[in-house]
DNA sequence: GGCACCAGAATATGATCAAATTCTCAGGTG
DNA sequence: CACCTGAGAATTTGATCATATTCTGGTGCC
């Protein structure tokens, strides 16, 4: 996703006057994102297309971009699949996690307001529910839109772009530690940050953002440790 | 461009076997990078198809990776054209660079030989012999040569990666600059790195990055401001 | 000034060609 | 006798193009 005048705002008015390679790349970001696609697996146009009942020119530019996001890899020979982590790759998203997405924190921290923070509530409520049930989507879906409604308030549309696309890299991965071990192993942070934006308090808010990124990394470096 | 093993690499065994989509990719990011493209500029595709001798499906595939890039701008209508950067997009770039490169060059430090230390110092002669000849294009492409060199013994494909498109950002923006201001007003700042380099400290590095970033960005910021 | 029309560009499809993987079937070896 | 190996065919999949369709923006008429 770039950080653009976001051709997704005018799906809301008219859904039909989203062009298809949109469409496609959407669904699958998502599909990425959320775990539809597992590390390794192999995504082929002609599948998609079929799948996604999409044509071949728009499927192939959607592929384009999530290779180009980081979210899917050219296999040298002209396959294109899911990347696979590695614990080095894994140390690299840390580092920027952390730098990017708590500057973040801190950015938007001054810009939030009360009715923002009933947002992030809400939004963290059904994290808790997914996490109660064992709803592991629901559990991705919400943690995925605390983050990206967070961000939206720091008014950087760079980094946050930059954040997105590592979101789009790990993804994947934390789909297969989450369903491996299960939501419950999953303590909230968020509360942390809550308290933090509440009490207009960048340096704590990033400090709760470290924490909430830390531990949400380590997981996927320990899962990834056992299972491959 | 992505991390991932690149295509490029089997281009030099073998320069046919690039894919056109992949060519024309190489083409229009260095013509972005290096300054043919003024920020503002629109870009049609049938333009760069007639451009580039290209078909519609590689061009259009390459557009795709450049918006996802941020090196080109999808403007909600069906245009796309070349970023033009405000204050605060300087800003929250200069942030990034600095977080991001000040960390590869301290990542690299302790991987770079004397053989690396060496050719890095040939890039930089290079660098100061477009500086005094006046050679803006020249610069430009050595200034990025340096940089990339120096990256890519960090070890670190996805933070390369991020830097990598935080320079699409802002290639045209220092084309602009350098072409108003003139290669002299660059002073070069890569003999502290180079210095840093030898004795093996990597704060050192890092410093000196730092302050290799921040001035370059300077005269962006202040070019910009006088000019639009 | 507003509306209809027109040119040009972008989007999207399906066909065609090229490449790579997979499958199959011998042939040989332990 | 079973299994591994490798050459070659068959199939799947990717790359590219030519073409039809849709949309945007501008122009000129009323």
């Amino acid at each position: 996703m770039t950080e653009t005048t976001s051709p997704a705002q005018a799906a809301h008015e008219n859904p039909a006057k989203l062009p298809a390679h949109e469409i496609v790349y959407q669904k699958l970001r998502a599909q990425i994102l959320f775990g539809e696609l597992v590390p390794g697996q192999a995504v082929t146009i002609q599948g998609l297309v079929e799948t996604l009942e999409a044509g071949m020119t728009p499927v192939r530019e959607a592929i384009r971009r999530l290779i180009s996001d980081g979210a899917l890899m050219f296999q040298g020979n002209r396959r294109v699949s899911v990347p696979l982590l590695g614990p080095e790759d894994l140390e690299e998203l840390i580092f920027a996690r952390k730098t990017i997405e708590c500057e973040l924190a801190r950015r938007a921290t001054p810009h939030i307001g009360t009715a923002d923070i009933d947002e992030l509530v809400m939004i963290d409520h059904a994290l808790d529910k997914a996490i109660a049930t064992g709803d592991v989507a629901g559990y991705l879906v919400q943690n995925y839109s605390f983050h990206t409604a967070l961000y939206s308030h720091a008014n950087a549309p760079i980094l946050s772009d930059i954040a997105d696309r590592l979101w789009l890299r790990f993804g994947p991965s934390l789909r297969v530690v989450s369903g491996r071990l299960g939501t419950q192993s999953f303590p909230d942070r968020h509360k942390d940050i809550l308290d933090a934006l509440r009490r207009k308090d960048p340096e704590m808010a990033a400090l709760a953002m470290e924490r909430d990124v830390c531990q949400g990394m380590d997981q996927v470096v320990e899962g990834l440790r056992g299972g491959n």
